[in-house]
DNA sequence: ACATGGATGCTT
DNA sequence: AGCATCCATGTC
């Protein structure tokens, strides 16, 4: 288990890089489950035309992202689906690190019961931000949960070697010049990318 | 390619 | 109160 604030205390960039090949574990209701990271986006606050924080906008949703590295900040989309993003940076540095996708390790017959649509492949269980933490039953409830504690959720170093590739993010045509910026990151390696 | 969905935030 | 938006997904 990953505990060191330096470890979320870094910018965005060098977060969603260092998390790819980590795994996350979500404990519940007895069950431990696990996913190898492999897709991971930058939201690179103030500056970031895609970010929730952009140009400092502060609200009840967003507040976290004010904070400490390490923390989760779970939201809503399109009024159905979960997201998750690790808070990133020092305090009133509001970055953040969106989790797209995961390769399943342990508990898939769990996550296959928390998930809410009915899958043939493995990869669809995973291979989302929002199907993960549905996979993962990550909801609000987790919102400002501290990574670094352990308990519900928890990142810890995995032993496997990858290599890391870049690209534009995704799904944020609203972002003017910022939509190029490569600050997704992933193991093109690996069968379980969202895209 | 298109429909779906409602919380969130911003404007009256 | 009303309204446009949205870091997706499922099904066509």
């Amino acid at each position: 288990m990953i505990t060191s604030e330096e470890f979320f205390n870094q910018d965005a960039i060098s977060l969603a890089k260092d998390l790819i090949g980590k795994h996350i574990t979500r404990t519940i209701d007895g069950h431990e489950l696990t996913g190898k990271i492999v897709e991971t986006e930058a939201y690179m606050g103030i500056d970031d035309r895609a970010s929730h924080t952009y140009r400092g906008k502060k609200t009840k949703r967003t507040e976290i992202l004010y904070g400490e590295g390490g923390f989760a900040y779970v939201y809503t989309i399109y009024g159905i689906y979960q997201c998750l993003n690790i808070v990133a940076n020092h305090e009133s540095i509001p970055q953040a690190v969106f989790i797209r996708a995961l390769e399943p390790i342990v508990g898939l017959e769990n996550m296959r019961e928390y998930r809410k649509t009915e899958i043939s492949k493995i990869k669809n269980l995973t291979n989302g931000p929002s199907k993960l933490c549905q996979s993962l039953r990550i909801d609000k409830q987790l919102y400002g949960y501290d990574l670094k504690n352990g308990g519900e959720l928890y990142i810890s170093n995995s032993n496997e070697k990858i290599s890391i590739a870049s690209s534009p993010r995704i799904n944020i045509d609203y972002s003017g010049p910022d939509k190029s910026k490569p600050w997704r990151f992933f193991d093109p390696k690996s069968d379980f990318l969202s895209k």
